[in-house]
DNA sequence: CTACATGTAATTTTT
DNA sequence: TTACATGTAG
């Protein structure tokens, strides 16, 4: 495994880039793997007293445990450790370690879980290192590193460097229409489904070929024909979606052994935080890159594994034991972050998890206040009664800021009432994630027209702002459009531009699809003109601004300043490039964006923070409040729930509760209303596996479980779960649909959690309802 | 081709 | 309750 730095300048336009900073340490490192690293490290720490004193001082936030895991330089180290004991910690520290080791930065990679968690590692490697050697780390998300490896080497692929990534959205709508065109009415197909079984199968490494493969049904034989045109038209379009940016590493990786070597030897030391949540492409990526040198650093907390639906596998913990049986492992066993009462809390409920893995965790924090558990009359009320208490612990001087105090919960849905009671309390608030920004319709018209001046050949871009704003091209032109455009295999852009060929399409109708063509290539030219400025010309030109100021309703005028934020974002992203002594580019600023992470939006003022247990993963607050504590939302129970989705569920309370630092509040509500119809609800059968004592509840009663359960309880250690759905249907019952209306179960179909339900209703129609799903209330036996 | 009206179904979590 | 999709009228 030699070092070819001759055949690896074409390939790589890292090491260009690199002839201008120190080329002398960078020599003496690239010439093999551990060997050199010994060597260098070894001659800093007897050739400079100064130097080792600098690492001393790295380590000395850290225990005896952490400090084995930081300086184990070679060879891989796997980290599994609870909530909350210094797992963020040692990995920056250890990458800092590294650097001072004289290891160059740009030689050491850091998986982290969003962007703003590697901003943070670049900031805390700031002040531990230097903020130069801080930037020169390769620290991202997967998705987002992948992406910028996968713009250099785009070419060996077959894609352009200026290749789209398709986000949720462009997919969606492109399989839309790809159903469409076979002739696949979505209500037999529904394009989520779709979508979703493709990205299951692209998490599991299953190809196109290997999934026609093994089907089995003939829906799956159409799904397999959709992802094979799926992955066509994505290829046409110059275009990725976020699997495919694992994939296509992959891809990239196992296409030459030269390009291998290449990455192998560059990142010649691999860190990966939140290992629990990485899915099989990513740990192959990390396998093939890890492989040779075996310097792979991963810490992780398989308690803390809640994206098994987006393909997260807490099976690579023991695969990556298996593939580096040398590995050293590392347990840290001291929680820093909670109280003993929430650290007990937290452990009681997670001993529930039959399967995971035992740790020991404790705290120097004794005792702590108790976990205020409270009940209220409904969701305004519950949402009233949290901001309540926030405000109160503000005014006892309990709360330093307002952004010392999270609510977590278990849906996007649950922040609207939330957010009304901060609004009407006057209380900052923020949300994290949700809608973003980039969500909004306006914002996404605006980048499908900035997208096509980087991507010609971005249909699904072309396809949203054809119309938008309106020009009078319908469904007709477009249909005329595509199928000239498919049988000439061009993109919708080029065919537009030379729609005076396209005779199925009126005169009139040529014109401005030739109209709008020719902007966009103008647009796409060259200018000296500054980035934000050419933007804002450009988005007039297409007439979407004055499209929304010609409106005048607030709605529109929202839209335009939201436009205008744009526009600033942009000024701001090349203001900030350019301070770096870097050129902004429209193609990076694109693909910044489209690689945002939900936690990644940023904002200094002070606010109570709004988000998901899943978006609070790897944070914690000094005042957390979990909203929601209801069963069926958490655990959050659909028709298709199995055990296994209950103890991700659990998993994800203990998130939630770990989070806290020093104040932990439940809160749910008696009644729910879905759809204008008021519900009774059931407590969170969580709620009864932490300890009463440790509790402070307004009605303990609602939930804690009898004392003849709790001795059951005490003595088997994984109790079957109740499934909490109290209702057992029969035929013959007569039960009641908000929608619906009264009607008789005239059958029972499956068990379990897939039990399916035939009832006719006396309005006349006969439905097919999920037992376990619909909001059914039963009347009579 | 657009705009409006009516009906329908629906609420996970996100890179 | 709302959001979206489909159908219909202009
Ligand atoms: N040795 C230490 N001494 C003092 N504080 C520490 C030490 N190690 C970690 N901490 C602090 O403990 C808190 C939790 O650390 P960190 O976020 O690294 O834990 P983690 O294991 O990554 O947590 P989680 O898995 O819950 O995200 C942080 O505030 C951190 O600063």
């Amino acid at each position: 495994m030699l070092w070819h730095p001759a055949r690896t300048k074409t390939l790589c336009p890292i090491q260009r880039c690199r002839a201008c900073g120190e080329a002398a340490s960078f020599q003496v490192t690239l010439q093999g793997r551990y060997l050199c690293t010994r060597k260098i490290s070894s001659a800093l720490f007897t050739s400079s007293v100064v130097r080792v004193q600098t690492f001393e001082h790295l380590l000395s936030g850290l225990n005896e445990q952490q400090r084995q895991a930081v300086t184990t330089l070679d060879g891989p180290v796997l980290v599994i450790a609870g909530a909350g004991s210094g797992k963020t910690r040692v990995l920056t520290t250890r990458v800092a370690y590294l650097i001072a080791n004289g290891i160059p930065p740009e030689r050491i990679l850091a998986m982290t879980f969003t962007n703003k968690a590697a901003d943070e590692l670049r900031q805390r490697l700031a002040v531990l290192c230097d903020p130069w050697s801080a930037r020169r780390v390769w620290a991202g998300t997967f998705h987002s590193i992948f992406a910028r490896l996968l713009r250099r080497n785009a070419e060996l692929l077959g894609y352009s460097p200026n290749f789209t990534i398709y986000d949720d959205d462009d997919s969606l709508s492109l399989i839309r229409r790809l159903l469409k065109e076979q002739n696949i009415p979505p209500k037999e197909l529904s394009p989520n489904s779709v979508r979703s079984v493709i990205s299951r199968a692209k998490n599991e490494l299953v190809y196109p070929d290997d999934y026609a493969a093994q089907t089995q049904t003939p829906r799956q034989q159409r799904i397999a024909t959709i992802y094979h045109l799926y992955q066509r038209a994505l290829r046409r379009a110059d275009a990725m979606d976020f699997d495919d940016l694992l994939l296509n590493m992959i891809d990239l990786l196992e296409h030459s052994e030269e390009v291998l070597q290449l990455y192998q030897n560059l990142f010649a030391y691999i860190h990966v935080d939140e290992y629990q949540d990485t899915n099989k492409a990513q740990y192959h990526v990390i396998k093939l890159l890890g492989s040779e040198h075996r310097n792979v650093f991963a810490v992780g907390d398989d308690a803390q594994s809640i994206y098994s639906w987006r393909g997260a596998r807490i099976e690579n913990i023991f695969e990556f034991q298996r593939d580096f049986p040398e590995h050293r492992l590392v347990r840290l066993e001291q929680n820093y972050r909670s109280t003993q009462v929430i650290l007990d809390a937290a452990n009681a409920l997670i001993t529930n998890n039959p399967e995971q893995i035992p740790k020991q965790l404790w705290t120097a924090v004794r005792g702590g206040e108790p976990i205020r558990v409270a009940s209220y009359w409904d969701e305004t009320d519950e949402a009233t009664g949290i901001v309540r208490e926030i405000e109160r612990l503000r005014q006892a001087g309990l709360l330093q800021q307002w952004s010392d105090a999270a609510i977590l919960y278990r849906i996007n849905a649950q922040s609207q009432v939330l957010e009304d009671a901060f609004r009407r309390a006057d209380i900052p608030y923020r949300i994290i994630g949700g809608i973003s920004f980039y969500k909004r319709k306006e914002i996404k018209d605006a980048l499908a027209y900035l997208r096509l001046l980087v991507n010609p050949s971005d249909d699904e871009a072309f396809l949203r702002i054809i119309n938008e704003p309106p020009r009078g091209l319908g469904q007709a032109t477009i249909e005329h459009l595509r199928l000239w455009a498919a049988h000439h295999e061009v993109p919708l852009l080029a065919a537009a531009a030379r729609a005076t060929e396209i005779s199925a399409i009126a005169r009139p109708k040529q014109a401005v699809l030739t109209g709008l063509a020719r902007l966009i290539a103008t647009a796409a030219e060259k200018t000296t003109a500054p980035l934000a400025e050419a933007i804002h010309h450009y988005l007039e030109q297409t007439g979407l601004l004055s499209y929304y100021t010609a409106q005048a309703t607030e709605e529109a005028l929202d839209r335009y300043e939201n436009i205008a934020r744009l526009i600033a974002d942009i000024a701001e992203y090349a203001a900030a490039q350019e301070l770096n002594q870097q050129t902004p580019s429209l193609e990076e600023y694109l693909q910044r964006v489209s690689l945002l992470t939900s936690a990644d939006e940023t904002s200094d003022s002070d606010a109570v923070l709004l988000m998901t247990l899943h978006a609070a993963k790897g944070l914690e607050f000094p005042v957390v409040v979990i909203a929601g504590l209801v069963e069926g939302l958490l655990p959050l129970i659909r028709a298709t729930t199995t055990d296994r989705d209950r103890q991700e569920e659990r998993r994800l309370f203990y998130v939630g509760i770990t989070r806290a630092k020093e104040r932990l509040m439940l809160t749910y509500p008696r009644n729910r209303s879905t759809f204008g119809l008021v519900q009774g609800t059931l407590p969170s059968s969580f709620l009864a596996e932490l300890p009463l004592e440790l509790l402070d509840a307004d009605r303990p009663e609602d939930f804690a479980p009898r004392r003849s359960e709790q001795l059951s309880r005490g003595l088997s250690p994984s109790p079957a779960p109740s499934n909490g759905r109290p209702a057992r249907y029969r035929t013959g019952m007569r039960i009641l649909h908000p929608s619906f209306g009264e009607g008789i179960i005239t059958g029972i179909e499956g068990h379990g959690d897939n039990t399916k339900l035939h009832v006719r209703f006396s309005t006349g129609g006969t439905k097919i309802l999920m037992a376990g799903y619909a909001p059914i209330q039963v009347l009579s036996t």
